[in-house]
DNA sequence: GCGGATCAG
DNA sequence: ATGGCTGATCCGC
């Protein structure tokens, strides 16, 4: 951005921030990164001119390799939304698009309209900080399910031009348009013009493009002209190699601060410094940043899709939920927060049926130092006092100490081992209500209403839905088997669109967004995605049902439908937990709790309070002795390539 | 598997 | 005085 007096922003940054805790763990923080830079340098120095010509053939001969394979036959577009949460604020309130604006609060802005950004206001920085910059900044409460509302009208745009578009956050998508610029005749930067006034018709918001023929360019090309604007990167390979030769490479997704200064201090600036240095980040760096230096240098990137997660797949690693609050030093304190979290997480995970056997506490003290304390389970868990276990135990083994901020994450999830081919996995729908709304009950035949009650409650007379006996100990379910075969792709034509339906429940759905839907006349079953693979799988290991409690029952139409057919399941209430076990379930469940026991019974190992190892040490150094075979099995490092791989997937 | 760290949005 | 939250990944151990 032009016009910002950047010497301005600095000081008064720095005015702000001098004296605080968290700048002093900033400058800690610095140093670390200093010495690490430090010791790279004094490798770099050891190199012989043999060793450089060596790592420079070899790096030579995987460019030709890779030049052989470069692809320029698709067309991407990357759209980025401008300033998002704050357009979205404006839209409502059109009054705050003549004043600074910055979505968030005193401690935290999420993103700020351009005519704060004027001033230096930025993503990230601290509302305190912001107003100091600008007096005048007016603040809005972030409103999460607005953005995510505004989200979907974007993305039902997308649509249109890549029925498998990939979205990322709520702002940005990936989509390729080779075919609709194909069928229409229309340049890249003609479809990207179209998108982008459609945008701007239907949501009243703006959006950046890029246009590339690949996604990491597309990415970059995003970036070039915004707010409202495009770039295209011509799918020749002299323009791509004019694009990122003059490329900072700050402005590669996967390069940040620290990268970016550990790479300055070799004087490698550009894309092809990154190039002409090939030799030096070869001698000095893994074999996969040394890739993913490459292919940035080359302008390479993916031009695929991502991959969808099959049914039965988590759909992805972890989930956590954090939160800062006053500085808490009791343990009784620290408990009380650590509870609350575990509840709300529980919620969480319950909405997609997740279960983890990793459970990991977070702690930051208020000089800012971050401790992560992982505990792996025997079993998968998932209800709030089972993640809390571990939690309390890992708490107690750090006090004292003066705390800011909580979290816990839940990983190493259960997947349900599919394989292709296999039959639809059967699934719980709980009885009563929260398949038909009032309104969609009069759209249900009366017969499949009646079979479907029938199932559900069945001989379960004790238990009427959501009502009297609040604690049962026994519940029987509808069990519906939800279509087709797991892992095939259902044939578009089984699509029926606009077919009114509710979202029943979550886990590895039809298409691996979570969501199962079930139409009103209890026939059919799908998803809401383009990607319908065939059957859905549902359930846990333990094969906890689905939940009034556990995600919302939405309003949504069926994108393709698969037929439902009933039996019915009994369960009862562990007494221990209050996880709902089926009669094949209980030993296995039985002995989870045995195993938790014993767990619960091993002395905790007597652990120091003092921060750990503080010195990482080895990060950045490359161990060299293999001549630079790039081998899966070669432990070198440098943290550089702990982001790479991730970008290399995505973008 | 654990802990520290980097990065993105 | 006041510095967020969620998710992913990597490496050395
Ligand atoms: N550290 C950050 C960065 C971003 N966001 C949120 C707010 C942004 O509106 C949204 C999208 O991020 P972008 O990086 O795309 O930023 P903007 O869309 O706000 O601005 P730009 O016009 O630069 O894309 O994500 C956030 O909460 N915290
Ligand atoms: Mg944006």
């Amino acid at each position: 951005m032009g016009g910002v007096d950047k010497e301005r922003v600095k000081r008064v940054v720095f005015e702000m921030s001098k004296n605080s805790a968290h700048f002093k763990n900033e400058q800690r923080k610095q140093a670390k990164v200093e010495e690490r830079i430090g010791r790279l340098k004094v490798q770099a120095q050891k190199l012989t001119p043999q060793e450089l010509a060596a790592q420079l053939r070899l790096m030579d001969q995987r460019i030709a390799d890779l030049e052989a394979s470069r692809d320029l036959s698709r067309t991407w577009l990357h759209v980025d939304m401008d300033a998002f949460f704050a357009s979205v604020e404006e839209r409502d309130r059109p009054e705050l698009k003549s004043q600074p604006m910055a979505v968030g609060g005193k401690s935290m802005i999420s993103t700020a309209n351009y005519e704060a950004r004027k001033y230096g206001v930025r993503s990230a920085m601290p509302g305190f900080i912001a107003l100091r910059l600008c007096p005048n900044l007016v603040f809005v409460k972030t409103d999460f399910n607005k953005y995510k509302q505004a989200s979907e009208e974007t993305r039902a745009i997308f649509k249109c031009f890549d029925p498998d578009f990939d979205a990322g956050s709520l702002d940005e998508a990936y989509l390729d348009v080779t075919e609709y610029s194909n069928k229409s005749g229309l340049s890249g930067a003609q479809v990207a013009a179209i998108l982008r006034d459609r945008v701007r018709e239907v949501t009243q918001l703006t959006c950046s493009v890029g246009v590339a023929p690949n996604r990491f360019l597309a990415k970059v090309a995003s970036d070039m002209n915004k707010p409202n604007g495009q770039y295209v990167v011509e799918s020749e390979r002299h323009a791509v190699k004019t694009f990122v030769d003059a490329l900072p490479i700050r402005k590669v997704p996967g390069i940040g601060k620290v990268t970016e200064q550990t790479l300055h201090a070799f004087s490698i600036h550009t894309c092809h410094d990154l190039m002409e240095n090939r030799a030096l980040i070869s001698a000095l760096f893994s074999p996969s940043s040394c890739s993913f230096f490459l292919d940035t240098a080359l302008g390479l990137g993916s031009n695929k899709h991502w991959e969808v997660p099959g049914p039965g797949e988590a759909g992805r690693k972890g989930i956590s939920c954090e939160r800062t609050f006053k500085a808490l030093s009791t343990q009784a304190d620290l408990e009380h927060k650590a509870r609350e979290l575990a509840a709300h997480l529980a919620a969480d995970m319950a909405k997609e049926g997740l279960k983890g056997k990793t459970v990991t506490l977070k702690l930051k003290t208020t000089a800012f130092e971050v401790r992560t304390r992982a505990t792996t389970l025997p079993c998968f868990v998932s209800s709030a006092n089972e993640i809390l276990k571990p939690v309390l135990k890992a708490l107690a083994a750090e006090m004292p100490i003066e705390v800011r901020l909580m979290g816990i994450r839940v990983s190493s999830f259960y997947e349900e081992r599919v394989t292709r081919g296999q039959c639809a996995i059967t699934t719980f729908v709980k009885p009563g209500k929260q398949c038909l709304s009032q309104r969609d009950a009069s759209q249900a035949t009366p017969e499949k209403q009646e079979e479907f009650e029938d199932g559900c409650q069945g001989d379960a007379k004790d238990q009427t839905v959501g009502q009297a006996d609040s604690n049962p100990s026994v519940q029987t379910f509808k069990r519906a088997r939800l279509g087709g075969e797991v892992g095939s792709v259902n044939p578009v034509e089984c699509a029926r669109d606009s077919i009114p339906c509710q979202q029943v429940a979550h886990a590895g759905s039809h298409d691996g967004s979570g969501a199962v839907l079930i139409d009103a006349d209890l026939t059919h079953s799908g998803c809401q995605g383009q990607k319908d693979r065939g059957g859905c799988a549902l359930g846990t290991p333990q094969n906890r049902p689905w939940s009034p409690a556990a995600g919302a029952v939405q309003e949504c139409s069926l994108q393709s439908s698969l037929p439902v057919s009933f039996s019915s399941c009994t369960q009862t209430k562990c007494s221990r937990c209050g996880a709902w076990v089926s009669a094949a379930e209980q030993q296995e469940h039985e002995d989870y709790h045995l195993a938790l026991d014993l767990q619960a019974e091993t002395p905790v190992a007597v652990r120091p309070t003092a921060p750990q190892r503080l010195a990482p040490g080895g990060r950045w150094s490359k161990k060299r002795k293999s001549g630079g075979r790039c081998s899966k099995s070669r432990r070198s490092s440098e943290s550089i390539s702990t982001t790479l791989d991730a970008f290399l997937q995505k973008r």
